[in-house]
DNA sequence: ACTACACATTAAGAAATTATGAAATGCTTC
DNA sequence: GAAGCATTTCATAATTTCTTAATGTGTAGT
């Protein structure tokens, strides 16, 4: 069941769009009436789809993708009047996955949707991640090893983050360290085993998880 | 750097993107004049996005779609002037990830293919190389023999992927030495066998596969 | 069967890579 | 500014992989 906000002010849109829904069993949407509404529902919740109206009361549909980036990469999907190049063009900078024009069809969103969420899903953020006995929620930054909650310091849970959003797969070692200090770090590459061995401690048996790829990387297994 | 598979009979239209996507160095362009083509360099090469316009001589661009799928999750636009409802809504059904109705924005059109890379990123499988019971993803690096998953070293892994990439064929001793330690190698011959040794024990069962062919090199066969 | 050559196996040392521990530095917070 | 924590550096240890070299086994031609 995927969950997906809706903020729209224009009410037989969005009514079109909430009638259409509820057909389809997979889908449950919410619906936000204004901006500052949608603000609201994208911090007390995770979505894993969200369709956004640019023009809105309150907060913009353009400030509201921003927020929702900073947090979250769950797919954005801008519905708009606005088809002007520049705004269509813009809303992809601001990192939304397809900016659809009014008047469209309802079949064709829910065409779009379904390839979204198809093509993202396991990659939603906000939402937890689990890995073998290990689970994270990005939202509140809690880690859980083995039903005990563990702390971690900043750098250790950011290497955690990318492992667990790769699981499976061999993350290697400049990958982390450029996603981690940036592509001009230039000071001791012996610092990303520090921060795995003391990431590995702190997840105790968990650790066992975080696998070392001799001359690639890390990897983390399901156990 | 990504590459991108461009199938479209249409010169302008091929010139027009091939000549904007010259100016991004993130990409790639490869260009199929016609279905067949397309579907050659699909099963030769795996691709990170694919561009498919549909009418075209030969295989048609749905086919090729549908073709894709059966063997990777890389991300598919639709580029056509076919714009009724029946044909998008189809698109969408075969796998694709967007639709764009000619003609087009090139700044759009990019902007797209960005969101849909950034978007698979990570998950896109690549092509599985597969030969018998042995099987590959050079993306993960993750190798599987009989149901099972494989370690192997790096030298391992390198000579492995060079015969499944060959597979069937003989490749000369000659060949997987140069490839592998360089044309100035200068060490002992020797070398390869080792970790020819090392491979096939690690393949268990599946080391089976790979035939000496004496005075010529090895080869990779089904069974 | 003999020979010459090609490949396989084994073991041991070299080289490369990663892990660890301790100390130094930096950053917040009170 | 001192305490406490996080981060970084550095030296050393441990581990894994690579290479060499010696010896054994297999193959093809005569």
């Amino acid at each position: 069941m995927f969950q997906i906000l809706l903020v729209e002010d224009d009410k037989k849109i969005r009514e079109g769009i909430e009638d259409f829904f509820k057909t389809k069993s997979d889908i449950e949407l919410h619906i936000a009436k204004d901006g500052d509404q949608g603000m609201n529902m994208l911090y007390e919740n995770s979505f894993d789809l969200v369709l956004l109206d640019i023009m809105l009361p309150g907060v913009d549909g353009f400030t509201l993708c921003r927020e929702l980036r900073r947090q979250s990469d769950a797919p954005i999907i801008f519905l708009t009047a606005r088809g002007r190049e520049e705004d269509i063009l813009y809303g992809y900078d601001l990192g939304c996955d397809d900016y659809i024009v009014k008047p469209f069809s309802l079949a064709t969103l829910y065409a779009k949707v379904n390839a979204l969420l198809n093509r993202s899903k396991g990659m939603v953020l906000g939402k937890e991640i689990k890995v073998g006995a290990i689970s994270m929620n990005p939202r509140t930054m809690q880690v859980m090893a083995n039903e005990k909650e563990i702390e971690l310091a900043p750098k250790e849970y950011v290497i955690l983050k990318i492992l667990m959003e790769n699981k499976k797969m061999v993350v290697s070692r400049d990958t982390l360290i450029v996603r981690i200090w940036g592509y001009d770090y230039d000071g001791d590459e012996r610092i990303l085993d520090n921060h795995m061995k003391k990431l590995r401690k702190a997840l105790g048996e968990g650790g066992k998880q975080i696998r070392t790829v001799f001359g690639k990387g890390y990897k983390m297994v399901d156990e």
